[in-house]
DNA sequence: ATACGTGCAAACGTTTTGCACATAC
DNA sequence: GTATGTGCAAAACGTTTGCACGTAT
């Protein structure tokens, strides 16, 4: 069994993940971290979010974007991917695990459990949609 | 605008996707329209894919996997991962699109759609579990 | 002291792209 | 004839990994 040791690096990548509510990629996590420690590499980044990951302690969202984002609430809730300015946001809304039930209805294996990405335009993307004219869009 | 002109690569690749209920990769596709076309790239089978997604003709699928998979139904339907095999099945279940007026309710921008994927055990990986010792599994 | 974590750089697997040639229209 | 498609190979991209060194315990 592997042993978990403290490191300052992984305490930081999980802080700054704490402070965001958008999704940030491994990418944006570096750039950021790299402000605390100028010299942590990329590897130790992936290497981190995805133990983190794999402990629980935050959770990877993979929208068939072309990278995955990273999200420090692990609970469990829905996320909205908006299709003009690519954001990825919280959803506030009530629980849907019962369409897992429905899916066992007519399943023959075992469903575990689901995951749901909702898809459109972001309050920001869609007001400005109202705003222009037809020509600007 | 950009003009369409028939090849016989692209319609070998949807012929090809229209056999299969699985849910091929890029590299699958390639794999087998080579049997055809033994001189085709890649790069071909990956423009005609893409080119394909963007008239409609075929459905991308982004589950999170290490690759994007292409499938030829392109009504809107369900899948399931199998998360010991790999596998990606159709679902054969009622519509879910109500859920996304429900979250619309309590959403500031405009949702669209959503995209839905099950995952747990495939009827194959599931039996395996119920037939083999719990030491074995 | 030792197992685990890090930085660096190289490697990986998937996908995209630039180019010269081939083909559909 | 011309715009679009192709094959090839190189590059791009996000991610993982091997290694020697650093750090927590």
């Amino acid at each position: 069994m592997k042993e978990l040791k403290y490191s300052r690096q992984r305490e930081s990548i999980k802080d700054f993940l704490m402070t965001r509510k958008d999704h940030p990629t491994a990418e944006e996590v570096y750039l950021n971290v790299r402000k605390t420690f100028p010299n942590i590499s990329l590897g130790t980044v992936y290497r981190n979010l995805s133990l983190l990951t794999s402990i629980g302690s935050i959770q990877k969202i993979s929208c068939g974007d072309s990278c995955e984002r990273f999200d420090a609430s692990t609970d469990s809730h829905y996320h909205f991917i908006c299709r003009k300015c690519g954001c990825v946001m919280d959803m506030d809304m009530p629980d849907l695990s019962f369409i897992n039930t429905l899916a066992d209805k007519s399943f023959c294996g075992e469903i575990e459990g689901s995951v749901t990405y909702f898809f459109g335009l972001c309050e920001k993307c869609s007001q400005e949609y109202v705003d222009k004219p037809e020509s600007k869009r």
